[in-house]
DNA sequence: TTGACAAATGACACTGTGTCACATATAATG
DNA sequence: CATTATATGTGACACAGTGTCATTTGTCAA
């Protein structure tokens, strides 16, 4: 986490720095992403930088921890609304994130995101403690989740599955960055994946 | 893919080499390996190894092609075997795999697949190029697969079905490294994984 | 006005990269 | 066999980026 000498600094020159930081791990992931760039951008001194923070990862740790709170609250919200139905809330996430690059509001930041967000097993590096958090590791939301028709005899299952929807359905949206799919190309196939995922493949 | 200047080599050199890599590229992912390393612990002059390979990616990926040769030819014999049940086919791999893995034999060449190898659109960075194709990539596979009982009606939707399968299982196994779960536990996960895309989460 | 503390700075030592001119080995030719 | 040609091996070098730290600058209370 960002030390107490970045907290007091001017809103003005915080913003500066987030800004130059989203620039650049939205240029390349986490480990292409060069401080120099970074500080640079921001016009501070290279040593301002490690007054601030520990070092890049603290930084975008940071920055994805706002994301983080974000995207659990929408959760929060869409479970409320589709009253505890999951693979629902799933859609309308997915539906949300979509639209929202395609307005292309604010896309450097779900670039950002998109780019070094990995499901917390994925990468076995430095990595492996930045992973953002699928809102749904939050026990708050899990027991928001209606298990009346899953098939679940105990915690780890209802784990197994959430994990599941969250990978497979990322999976879908990160290739709309690298096939560049259209948006109802991209959108059937996480709905498909989730119907899969809730009917079966098998007849 | 190395140029001949190290195919030419001495079988001694190049295995001198090829374990030299295997070290390095298992104790970290790519991003964070050292040609440093690598010369030093295979004893060849800096400038040779670029003489070899055109980068460290260049290397790993050559690494991984055999590995991918492997998998093919073990799902080409299971398909045979499980008479085209692509389910059934996806458990013996992991099967055999995590047995490699408990059994120490050639550990440091799994664990270099498993920090390495990513699902082909996991990574946006150097990384994507590098990517292994799971096993049903090759069309020759992707015939052998009995699609009577898949509810398919055309190509895109057995693509999609075979990507879940490899990122759902791949993701269970490389928890091993990450949680250090039992054999059993392992298997537990990925039986159920594959068992919930079977038959689907909803009763 | 001074002193004391917080914040900012950039030169510095360090690590690793990719290249290139040169050294050495191997093969081919008269 | 000597000579030339060609392929392979080598490590010093220039470069890029990192994290540190002694020093400077800014701010505020006494």
């Amino acid at each position: 986490m960002p030390k107490d000498t970045f907290l007091n600094l001017s809103e003005e020159k915080k913003k500066k720095i987030i800004n130059a930081a989203k620039k650049e791990f939205s240029r390349v992931p986490l480990e292409e992403a060069s401080i120099k760039n970074i500080v640079e951008e921001a016009e501070i001194a290279r040593g301002s930088f490690y007054q601030y923070f520990e070092s890049k990862e603290d930084l975008l740790k940071y920055m994805l921890t706002s994301c983080e709170k974000k995207l659990e609250e929408f959760s929060k919200q869409k479970l409320i609304e589709n009253r505890g139905d999951i693979f629902q809330v799933y859609i309308d996430m997915y539906d949300f994130i979509t639209k929202e690059l395609i307005k292309s509001k604010d896309r450097e930041f779900y670039i950002m995101i998109f780019r070094n967000v990995k499901a917390s097993d994925d990468n076995l590096g430095v990595l492996q403690n930045i992973a953002i958090k699928g809102p749904f590791q939050e026990t708050s939301l899990i027991n928001m989740i209606d298990k009346t028709n899953l098939k679940v005899n105990n915690d780890d299952d209802l784990k197994t599955i959430i994990r599941m929807l969250y990978i497979i359905t990322r999976k879908a949206l990160v290739s709309y960055f690298i096939k560049k799919d259209s948006y109802n190309k991209i959108r059937d196939t996480y709905i498909k994946m989730i119907e899969y995922l809730k009917y079966g493949i098998l007849k």
